[in-house]
DNA sequence: TTGCGTGCAAAGGTTTTGCATGGCA
DNA sequence: TGCCATGCAAAACCTTTGCACGCAA
């Protein structure tokens, strides 16, 4: 099975690319091509989506909610698989975190409970500081 | 809004709790209703399972694939609020763990970066000892 | 009797698939 | 030229909703 190069492969990856650093669903990128006059099918989205998950180019999730999976580019850089996600329960925003304490509670976890956590699929909730500031004004 | 005991709701309950040690789905429910002769209708299923998450009596998940949602019994166990919970995305075993070093890190979230996080419905994905063994033996 | 709960069918949204056509190598 | 990739529309799925009827309290 070879891979050929097109138009549309790059226009989808640019995108992914120039998002790096959150996460887009496939009806982002195709409104955003769309916005741009380079429409790409959804069909084409998906499966180009899918192929570079299988390459690890890419990293899938789907969030705690019902919405649609969101997708991620990582590239190579495998630094990259080491951010932790937080959503607030009362917003709903996604705060992506770099955190050194983090990193060194999944090891703990692996090393002491024999369990190998992994931070792309986990997500923590909780209330983010406007939220809970909100919360305790009300009561 | 009160809420009443049916026959169709003592039915998912007890699926549920029988099944407490795994993740099963809206359709799992169906299908195994309808196998023992007393079918519930889909929609009174949703509904319910909706009902008992909000009530925190079962946890609702997605893993990272694209299967349907997934449920879980857990309880009026108070307890449970107190510890973590890791989930195996080999085997789908659910682990309930008690971890000061958890404890510290989701103070460290709360003083550092100011966010509220909420053990009870936060689950850490990840592999259990059982399945990265096998995971790499097969490697 | 009151109003919540149920079932059915239809709607809603996301993702996949079939098939003819287009385009890379 | 030989395949792979694309686009469209339809299908497949999972989940939610509207509505009339049933049933617990």
């Amino acid at each position: 099975m070879e891979t050929y190069k097109t138009k549309q492969r790059q226009l989808i990856l640019n995108y992914l690319i120039q998002n790096k650093n959150t996460h887009i669903t496939a009806d982002d990128v195709s409104d955003h091509l769309r916005r741009q006059g380079t429409s790409v099918g959804k069909a084409t989205i998906y499966r180009y989506l899918d192929r570079l998950v299988a390459q690890n180019v890419v990293r899938r999730f789907s969030l705690g909610n019902r919405a649609s999976a969101c997708y991620q580019y990582i590239g190579d850089d495998q630094d990259c698989q080491a951010h932790y996600h937080l959503m607030c329960t009362g917003c709903g925003k996604l705060i992506h975190m770099e955190c050194s304490d983090l990193d060194r509670i999944f090891c703990h976890l692996d090393e002491e409970h024999s369990f190998k956590a992994d931070p792309s699929k986990t997500i923590v909730y909780g209330e983010c500081r406007e939220c809970s500031r909100k919360e305790t004004s009300k009561v």
